[in-house]
RNA sequence: GGGCCUGUGGGUUAGUCUGGCCUAUGCUAGAUGCUUUGGGAGCAUUUGACCCUGGUUCGAAUCCAGGCAGGCCCA
């Protein structure tokens, strides 16, 4: 087996695509070019998904469905139309609930400009029927805990329909003002959403650790690290009793959300009337999670394991693992049937590979695949057929020969080695963004930084202060917390503002 | 919420300030044929655009108004 490893020697930019340092850039022309979407619908926030980048979303739905079903949650599908008197129903139930916290909570943990509650600003309303007004208008959801609640509420009685576990993927519609990106800020949101009902306060803080092992599951398969935060109280959705958040560094050292899991307490149970009457004939109220993703995860691959030369798709979630590309077949009549055989052999194993028969040059073939992220490329041509070889170059780097009867365990090996390869970078990206906090102090004039900040970095400190000293913090830096990390220091260091020692670690970032 | 900017073939771009040299330029992409095929080939032929509605004018891609769509900055 020789390496022959000359991928260097162009520097002809594909349909120019940016270099990923330039990440704003390069993130939508690649979105595009690798024809992932197609931003030319006229509504902004609201791509047309192509057939390559669906086929990548639904292989990512696959693993959640997968994980879904190793977990006994069963998939639903609720009406996309929700009648405007459920989301006063929620209006009412979050205003109760910031007043409870305000009144409950330590002031000190409570901002004073807090926005008005819920989504009623970012809704689209349906008003009209054909010609005629509604007399009960109607909105898209934004999410679907006022839809599905309501109908919980009609199917658990007793304990014995407890838990409640179900899930639905499905469209919600959020009325972005802001400057929209594919994948990560939408208005028409692909949107995965689990909701759960537990007899019990501890069956739904199990549930809370189950969507803890399901999000490690699925950041494995997608080879990429990330930081799982409780976020703060003033930063947690007013109907949850807390919110953890799932966020990756992007390569602008932006952190983007791509999940959240909440746990609700009884407090939505009590607003929706969800109670069942429990072994000894008593009527409790349930106890709810709820746990959210979306085409933002998607949105992390791109950003995370693309490179100057376009995507690179992590095998398990790539629409097309390994192409073949026939070699001059018009010099020997036996290679267009050898690379079908090959081909063949792949689907029965079950691979997802592509026969690349265009009657253009090899090189195109390479730059078209490779920009299109396929993690593994073959080729066969008059050559091989005699040496009884085939050639194999690998998306992460590397291009070898390889003998006949080893295809079977090549393909296996390389799509591995590409998986071990992304998380290697993965992690060194991570690394790489994450700095210590080089710490802040009180001088005459207020706080000041101990020294300048870089634009496009995560800072990690310990922290156990109150929403003051957080603020202080994040007015100096410009940077907002992402909240406690779930993962603590080994050691109690000094809090960056108080000095009190903690293990509590936290990060300040630019969030998406 | 406040402000600024932009809209020309599928993509990108010249022309817009200073109305007529525009039957609208280049690159790229698409189609057809010949040729070629182990990392972006070549030649020939060819398809394809002034966001919409009004207005000013002898004449509008160009100026004006409104609409629609998009981008950027600030709170």
């Amino acid at each position: 087996m020789q390496a022959t490893p000359n991928m260097a020697g162009h520097d002809k930019a594909k349909r120019g695509i940016p270099p990923k340092g330039n990440f704003n850039a390069w993130y939508p022309a690649i979105v595009e070019i690798a024809d992932l979407v197609d931003k030319r619908y006229p509504i902004k926030g609201m791509d047309v998904w192509k057939p390559y980048g669906w086929k990548a979303m639904t292989l990512i739905d696959g693993l959640t469905r997968a994980e879904m079903d190793r977990t006994n949650h069963e998939e639903y599908n609720f009406p996309l139309l929700v009648p405007e008197d459920l989301l006063e129903k929620e209006i009412k139930l979050v205003t109760l609930l910031k007043k409870a916290r305000e009144e409950g909570v330590n002031p000190s943990e409570l901002r004073l400009d807090e926005e008005e509650a819920g989504f009623k600003k970012e809704v689209y309303w349906v008003k009209h029927a054909g010609e005629n007004e509604l007399d009960l208008p109607m909105f898209l959801r934004p999410t679907s805990e006022t839809p599905m609640y309501t109908m919980f509420s009609l199917w658990v009685r007793s304990h014995g329909d407890l838990p409640l576990k179900t899930f639905q993927i499905v469209n919600t519609f959020r009325y972005e003002t802001k400057q929209t990106r594919s994948f990560i800020r939408v208005r028409e949101i692909h949107f995965f959403e689990a909701h759960t009902a537990h007899k019990d306060q501890a069956g739904a803080d199990a549930q809370i650790e189950e969507d803890a092992m399901i999000v490690q599951n699925l950041l494995h398969d997608l080879c990429f690290p990330a930081i799982v935060s409780t976020r703060p109280v003033w930063d947690t959705f007013p109907g949850a009793w807390f919110s953890n958040a799932v966020d990756v560094v992007m390569p602008n050292g932006r952190t983007l959300q791509v999940a959240t899991y909440h746990h609700y307490k009884d407090q939505w149970a009590r607003e929706f009337d969800l109670k069942y009457e429990d072994a000894n004939g008593q009527t409790q109220f349930c106890h709810q999670t709820t746990f959210g993703m979306s085409e933002r995860m998607l949105g992390a691959v791109v950003g995370m394991h693309g490179d100057d030369s376009g995507l690179i798709f992590p095998p398990k979630i790539a629409p097309i693992q390994v192409v073949i590309m026939p070699i001059a077949p018009h010099l020997d009549e036996n290679v267009i049937p050898k690379v079908n055989e090959m081909a063949g052999m792949r689907k029965t194993a079950g691979y997802r590979v592509k026969v690349d028969d265009r009657d253009i040059r090899p090189g195109t073939k390479h730059y078209d695949w490779e920009i299109k992220g396929v993690p593994l490329r073959i080729e066969l041509g008059p050559r091989d057929l005699e040496s009884g070889q085939f050639v194999i170059t690998l998306r992460t780097g590397g291009k070898e020969n390889h003998e006949e009867n080893e295809l079977l365990d090549v393909v296996s090996n390389s799509l591995l080695e590409t998986e071990i390869e992304l998380r290697a970078r993965a992690k060194v990206h991570m690394q790489k963004f994450v700095c210590e906090f080089p710490g802040i102090r009180q001088t005459d004039i207020g706080w000041e930084l101990v020294s300048e900040l870089e634009d496009d970095k995560v800072y990690e400190l310990a922290f156990d202060g109150n929403d003051s000293d957080a603020e202080v913090l994040e007015r100096a830096t410009g940077l907002t917390f992402l909240g406690d990390c779930v993962e603590v220091y080994s050691e109690p260091r000094p809090c960056a503002v108080s000095g009190r020692m903690t293990t509590r670690k936290q990060h300040l970032a630019r969030m998406y």
